[in-house]
DNA sequence: TTGTAAGCGTTATCAC
DNA sequence: GTGATAACGCTTACAA
């Protein structure tokens, strides 16, 4: 673990430290053969300063931290490239930790980044920290960050720092609206989890598409819970099977789609004859295998990188007003909306 | 950027900042009174020690850089997702960066770990530092690293360190195999990038399964290059338009495999019927749309995993040789390579 | 233009 | 048991 320092440097070249580090910084006077010379002596020894001891001494450390749900989700993994790109380009170090959709490991990423004293934060939390106890613990930790975070897709309420959010609720009301003007009258929602705000936002904008329009909302056409797919796909084979069932659906979240793909392809059902839907993101693979599903589209490399560019800002201008980006969703039509009459069978 | 320090809490204590250093700790005699109070204090101020200062004063870092190629690619995001749960897990810092597989930011990504002193570094290489310059150059890059580094998915030839890799000769002999079982003779390849090492493993292990089970290499069956989905997409319209086309395909990697079935779709051609094939890796999305696709399946969490074990069974025992993992790919079977017999008409 | 020395926040080695 | 004190590798006044 030794490799040369700054002394072995100095020594070898026969100047002063201070001199060593004025060449490595570019600042301060050092005269050309002098600089020459030192950098013959790095050059030859492959010397790399610590950026430990770097930022120890500057008292700025030049690390970004990230934390994320999961990597292992399309969705995230294109936040963590527009982040991870930004970081690469602009000279910073990217520390990456994942919360699992859980609080208490939520918590342990943000002490690790404390821990590591990252320069700034951007933070998809694990969950929305509503409660009062649970909002007072979470402003405590983030100040106690002592830099400044951006908070990315899922708001925290009544926090006061910057945010890249998507519209949610429109993005909803659009996909809605989409399926009633498709000619849909009896349309349901799959909710996902109603315990992030996320999820209700899109829920309330299902309903008000529904309302706004004209249109009943019927209690039992509303799938919600905290759920993952497979209660989903339960959840969706039992309405699928009542007598009176929805035409077309607004399915909030990609996970709770693929519940209700499944329990489509197993109950032999097809897409938009016996039910149509409108998503919310793409599914991975779907334009890779060119399927008609029509969905919400964010550009999310462009959220990740937008979040990054937001922290950067703030470290440049520490006493700007918190900033809320919310970006809406992007509607795309392929087929899967479309309201097929049932022969008289039905 | 001030936080409370380990001297602000000795002071607050009424002790010396060894004793608050030994109760961090939790090693050395500090009687159970003393240690009360400064936990007491502790806890009122928040403190958390730097792991900058920690790391600096130990000579030794707590954090583990990985470099992977694209953070947006279902394969390398598994593979990030296995060394991250391995290192938060392990109470590890993780330091992400990516290359893009080019060489250049691949070096600058070596620089950028060494710049923060990583305890050590899973590796995916950009490319194969194979010819004497890039050897040397990349052996002299990962010996300034100043720890140990586990080479994970693409070898490095004479390297000799851990690594993590899996069997593409035999993968491919499998697959290609497979396609002879099921009936085909005419058999063709997608070779995808065989400027990659796994690309040419790949591609042998073809061609020995052709040729040991007595069938013949047709040169114009070999689709080769550095290639991309594009170019995949074109040379296999140009292939299946030529009067003599194989029934079947190997092909080597998922970027050409979309190429392969755009292709198909654009042609209208069916898949077995028109060509059959097997891929390597699984598609995103192709087991949520339950596609009937053939493919070599890994265990890709696993590798990312287990190259991390590697690493840090590295750092109790520096001394033991270098080990070799070398993972056998599972082929599974779901229909698209099965042999469809011509009618009259070809 | 250059060197000396005092930090930065820890840990670790000693005396006490 | 505990507290000075010297590292760790670097930056940055301040002198020279």
């Amino acid at each position: 673990m030794k490799s040369v320092n700054i002394q072995d440097i100095a020594r070898e070249a026969g100047v002063g430290k201070a001199t060593v580090s004025r060449v490595i910084n570019g600042k301060g006077y050092v005269s050309r053969e002098t600089s020459a010379k030192v950098k013959a002596v790095m050059e030859r020894y492959h010397y790399q300063p610590s950026a430990l001891a770097r930022s120890l001494s500057r008292q700025e450390r030049d690390a970004i931290g990230l934390i994320i749900p999961e990597a292992n989700n399309p969705f995230f993994s294109s936040l963590l490239t527009g982040v991870s790109e930004m970081t690469d380009k602009c000279g910073y170090t990217l520390i990456l930790r994942t919360s699992g959709n859980e609080k208490e490991r939520d918590y342990k990423a943000l002490e690790a980044m404390r821990y590591q004293r990252v320069k700034g934060l951007v933070y998809v939390p694990a969950c929305n920290y509503e409660n009062e106890r649970d909002f007072a613990e979470m402003a405590s930790r983030l100040s106690d960050l002592g830099g400044p975070c951006v908070v990315l897709d899922r708001p925290i309420h009544r926090l006061d720092c910057d945010c890249v959010l998507s519209d949610n609720f429109s993005g909803a009301y659009a996909a809605t609206e989409a399926l009633i003007h498709a000619g849909h009258r009896e349309i349901g929602v799959i909710a996902g989890n109603v315990q992030l705000i996320i999820g209700r936002e899109r829920l309330e904008g299902y309903r008000n598409a529904m309302t706004q329009n004209g249109l009943a909302l019927h209690p039992s056409f509303l799938l919600t819970g905290t759920f993952d797919q497979e209660e989903a796909y339960r959840r969706v084979i039992a309405m699928m099977r009542s007598p009176r069932r929805p035409t077309a659906f607004f399915i909030a979240n990609n996970r709770s789609e693929i519940g209700f793909l499944n329990a489509m392809r197993d109950m032999k059902l097809k897409i938009p004859d016996d039910a149509a839907f409108v998503g919310f993101d793409e599914l991975p693979g779907q334009l890779v295998f060119e399927l008609p599903i029509s969905c919400l589209d964010r550009e999310v490399i462009l959220l990740g990188a937008k979040a990054t560019q937001l922290l950067m800002r703030r470290f440049d201008e520490p006493g700007r007003p918190a900033e809320k980006l919310v970006i809406v969703p992007r509607l795309s039509l392929r087929g899967s909306e479309r309201y097929v009459p049932q022969p008289a069978a039905r």
